[in-house]
RNA sequence: GGGAGAGUACCCAAGUUGGCCAAAGGGGGCAGACUGUAAAUCUGUUGUCAGUGACUUCAGUGGUUCAAAUCCGCUCUCUCCCA
């Protein structure tokens, strides 16, 4: 089966500039494409997840992904979609994530012997020249039709400053850079991208006469349309230092029956064979599934050890018996206690499974935390120095929230 | 540049004859029941803390008052109309 089958099969192929050529060209040479990163937080999260997902499918296929880092982008901000404009950021914030960002992709991404391009827009578009640009490149676009474009009709009624404006511009223009530099003839993205990345096919062709390629994928979605990954707690990073793998495999344990088969699609690499066959399941047969689609995103992002470790501990905790060893953990020293004893309030507070020790309290009144399966009954129980015996205690807030408290 | 209006908690949004306001309602979050570690539903809860009390909040700041989200001055931000 051909990537572009492959990717449409799975449902990760929104938009495209020339269905047929596109297809054609994928199969019959390897090219170079690029998708553009802006730089923005310390590290990916499930949003460009897919993205990456994409890049993969695409470099297994011979082709040539190169990532674009919006350092001069991220400077200004892509007001597509967004009600607010963004905060713009310092040129080592952006050096630094956009490291982090090549830390994380090269669990998917092969980086070895040219397989995969790095650049950033800012290395040429810092250095342009106002007038020269709004001359060469400026020229051909409308500002009608970029008005009139989807991604901006929110901005319109909120307000849009000159500043955004100009992002899709310096989009078009990174495309027609590549191009020239890197014979880059597609570019991907999010379905959001989509007039951003016609305003680089038509400036290819306007400016130099070429024709080149657009394709959007769709962006990930819960079913009742709203952007996955948002949780309580923010983004679901890909970071294990900001979201521990167990963290992470049990948001995709818990996720929505309807959105299980387009998970396993999208972000995993399991043949689709395999795949249609879940496609008649249900009920608690479901649920298994969801394990299967967390133990493989668990394993693609961080390890397969991290995998079978954050599947143990789940499995252990909600069997009931007791797999502490991947357990998220903190460490408390005995001169957190007074009188041998500490409060749990203040455990609760330390292993951040509250926002407040008001809300710990809250919650141990509603019964919803237990010390070693013990339920605590009043906002004033503490726990005795004798209870770390074996080394620790393991703190449950709620159904399935652990953290094992470590006595050092 | 001229004129009109708005800024309330995570979000939306009441409240502006000054006290009964830590502030209605909805969404979201959290916990409990029921379940399949799902959804739906029901219940409770949702500023902070040393929690029958104290403290800090209604864009910022300075006033008036025994008392201000509410009244007055200035500042900032946003929206709309005119240029």
């Amino acid at each position: 089966m051909s990537v572009f089958d492959e990717l449409k099969e799975r449902g990760l192929i929104a938009q495209l500039t020339n269905e047929e050529k596109i297809k054609d060209l994928l199969s019959s040479e390897k090219i170079r494409f690029y998708i553009g990163f802006d730089p923005t937080a310390d590290s990916l999260h499930i949003g460009h997840f897919i993205q990456v997902m994409v890049m993969a499918h695409m470099q297994r296929a011979g082709h040539i992904p190169i990532i674009l880092f919006g350092g001069g982008t991220a400077m200004i901000g892509d007001p597509s979609g967004k009600s607010d404009m963004r905060k713009m950021l310092d040129s080592e914030t952006i050096e630094y994530n956009a490291n982090q960002f090549k830390k994380q992709m090269s669990c998917l991404i092969d980086f070895s012997d040219g397989k995969a391009i790095m650049v950033n827009n800012g290395d040429w578009l810092k250095d342009l020249k106002y007038i020269d640009f709004i001359r060469e490149i400026g020229v051909h676009f409308s500002v009608n039709r970029m008005l009139s474009a989807e991604c901006y009709k929110q901005r319109l009624e909120k307000g849009l400053s000159f500043f955004e404006l100009n992002y899709m511009v310096m989009q078009s223009y990174d495309f027609l850079y590549l191009r020239r530099k890197h014979n880059c003839v597609m570019q991907l993205g999010g379905d959001d991208q989509w007039s951003n990345i016609i305003g680089g096919v038509d400036l290819n062709r306007r400016v130099d006469g070429k024709e080149v390629y657009g394709m959007t994928f769709n962006l990930l979605l819960t079913s009742d349309g709203k952007k996955m990954g948002k949780t309580e707690s923010g983004a679901v990073w890909l970071d294990r230092e900001k979201l521990s793998p167990y963290d992470f495999y049990q948001y995709w344990r818990n996720i929505d029956d309807a959105d299980v088969m387009n998970c396993l699609k999208m972000l995993t690499f399991l043949p689709m064979d395999e795949i249609r066959k879940y496609e008649k399941y249900e009920g608690s047969e479901l649920n298994s599934v969801k394990e299967l689609l967390a133990f493989e995103v668990t394993k693609l992002i961080h390890s397969q050890e991290d995998a079978i470790n954050a599947r143990n501990t789940a499995k252990a905790l909600f069997s009931g018996a007791a797999d502490v060893d991947n357990m998220p953990s903190i460490s408390i020293e005995s001169s957190d206690f007074l009188d041998g004893a500490i409060s749990i309030i203040d455990l609760l507070a330390k292993a951040g499974l509250c926002l407040s020790k008001g809300d710990a309290r809250r919650v141990i009144k509603q019964g919803g935390v237990s010390v070693d399966d013990v339920k605590v009954k009043t906002p004033f129980e503490t726990a005795d120095m004798s209870q770390f015996d074996k080394g620790f205690i393991v703190l449950k807030k709620g159904k399935k929230q652990f953290v094992k408290i470590i006595l050092n």
